[in-house]
DNA sequence: CTGAAAGCGCTTACAG
DNA sequence: CTGAAAGCGCTTACAG
């Protein structure tokens, strides 16, 4: 391998000083038209790059953001929710077109992963991404914010919750999914999905949606089933529905991975969806739209939360006053609710 | 913010040189172990993180890698391949165990995305990951090489792409496939997935494929449609074999998510699998094991992929010898191919 | 517009 | 086992 070269090199080469090169490489105003080309050419000739670890730690920033994604321990390592991938996707496009870097890291919860990026100048700041139990959560974000560390977190924003939060709106999305299925006459309902203090998404898509059956006054006409966010979950969640003997005419699910479990519980037992019951997820995971049938779901915008999460964390490590954000949540109706509407 | 603590702080404190912080902080035999044990303690109380920028700079290298992901322009964003993505998940995981940084960079291949990370000190190594036009691919590559820059790609070895290859036997994988199909008593087969020069994972799937059938006499009683590795390319596939008027006992698809969308076309035209037609995919994708029936497959293990890609890459950081290397495919037998050894 | 110089926070020969 | 010193490759006041 070649030896590096350095700013120093380009000096020579240049004829001009170290200081000059360097500010011509960052554009510089303060820098001779003439010399800045001069300097660019040769710079691209050798191929030479700016070292970051220099030019960071000269500038005290790195340019970094660290990403931690967070696993729900109980799903296993090849299904990681679909959903968080598009995130990644789309935090990924959103830190390049900021000029920054993305460090990618995966965690258990039990980890002791605090600041540890931002301490050793590895990020300038920590975008925080995951379900998981938020008892746990709390406390580290807790830790964070202690710390002084800049960070975003993907979720509600929640006063028992430090930080800043950016999330979309489960509870209306709760809401305007069971609308929805109550203007299609739709009258006896089942939730499938945790809502407890640790799935604080799941509980707030439940509220929306048993708080608008009771403004309807058919709160009696639900029953609800745990499950986390997986496909067998979902499949053992309807099953436990079926033993009962009879079915609502609606399964609303608090993940698309869960309507899959229950679409394949369905189909398995020969119960035709939607024409023998209903079924609704939430997501809008791409698989969603291929599924038979085309699967009914809520729609988390992820280019829009890619973004906000990032830009958000720009600001405030820019120390520029930032705000929590709650995205707008939208049903996207395919077959599997009955809609005459559905594509 | 506070200020963050640095080696200096905690030399003044514990009453020794800064050396010597540095020395018991990385654990060095040659400080005595109650000033270790003093330095680490005042470390830990002021939260201390040694400074990457700082340490990197003065090693001359980063403990990072560069993840580049090739996305296939033509699939949409919120389609990432999933095997793409268990494949992160394995790499990230592998990095972590050996005390390195993950940087993901998703790419274009239009992007002049070269050694950039390596050259600007950003990361001591690369991983290339992704499908995608390999015409272009191969010039950057070759750039790399020339370069002298450390890296790995995920592909079959091949003396047209320079550097070294972690790959899994994809002409294997389709013998195996086949093999398994002619002995449930297959005789007519269709393989859906590109097969050209743009494509080389296909091709050898499909050499695997028809050079098997050809050593049992069969080639004649195969047909063949492009389809890029999507659903819907897979659903218009099948299709256009269809309006052929008549379908062969079993669709070969060149990967799951073409699968997915033969599943769908033929669910839609009622037609039943296996019954009426058998189907088998490939990368055994985790939602493969849930559609309906359950997917045929031939599984590439991305976790020893994953572990073998960073594995590779490190010893190639420390100039040690490396070579490329061929996993196995193993095929895993579902409900979709008729077997009736399925599960 | 340019250059000489300081310094970011470490690690590691070198000397003891 | 420890300390004083050099230096990794930059950026940026400071002086001109």
């Amino acid at each position: 391998m070649k030896e590096k070269a350095t700013s120093f090199d380009i000096a020579h080469l240049a004829g001009v000083s170290q200081s000059t090169v360097s500010r011509a490489l960052n554009n510089s105003p303060l820098v001779n038209e003439e010399t800045r080309r001069r300097v660019q050419e040769i710079a691209r000739e050798l191929n030479y790059k700016v070292d970051k670890n220099a030019s960071n730690l000269r500038k005290q920033k790195s340019s970094t953001i660290a990403l931690l994604l967070f696993e729900d321990p109980t799903s296993d390592d090849s299904m990681i929710n679909p959903f968080f991938l598009a995130m990644l996707g789309s935090i990924t496009r959103a830190c390049a077109q900021a000029n920054y870097d993305l460090l990618v890291s995966f965690q258990n919860l039990e980890d002791d992963w605090h600041a540890e990026y931002e301490d050793s100048n590895k990020a300038d700041g920590i975008i925080l991404l995951g379900y998981g139990d938020y008892t746990d959560y709390q406390n580290k974000v807790a830790q964070l914010e202690s710390q002084g560390t800049h960070f975003v977190r993907w979720g509600a924003p929640d006063e028992a919750h430090p930080g800043v939060s950016i999330g979309c709106d489960n509870y209306q999305g709760g809401q305007n999914i069971t609308e929805h299925l109550l203007s299609l006459g739709k009258a006896s309902f089942a939730f499938i999905g945790d809502n407890g203090q640790q799935a604080p998404e799941f509980m707030a898509r439940y509220q929306g949606y048993i708080d608008t059956l009771k403004k309807h006054g058919l709160e009696k006409n639900s029953v609800q089933r745990n499950a986390i966010s997986t496909e067998e979950a979902g499949y053992n969640g309807i099953l436990s529905l079926m033993s009962t003997g009879e079915l609502p005419q609606v399964i609303v699910c608090a993940s698309d991975l869960i309507a899959m479990g229950v679409l394949r519980a369905l189909r398995e037992n020969r119960i035709q969806v939607p024409d023998d019951v209903a079924v609704v997820g939430y997501d809008n995971i791409s698989i969603s739209a291929y599924t038979t049938p085309t699967l009914t779901s809520v729609q988390q915008n992820t280019k829009l939360a890619g973004e906000l999460l990032v830009n958000t964390l720009l600001k405030a490590i820019n120390n520029e006053h930032v705000e929590d954000y709650l995205m707008p949540a939208e049903v996207i109706v395919r077959q599997s609710c009955g809609s005459k509407l559905s594509k």
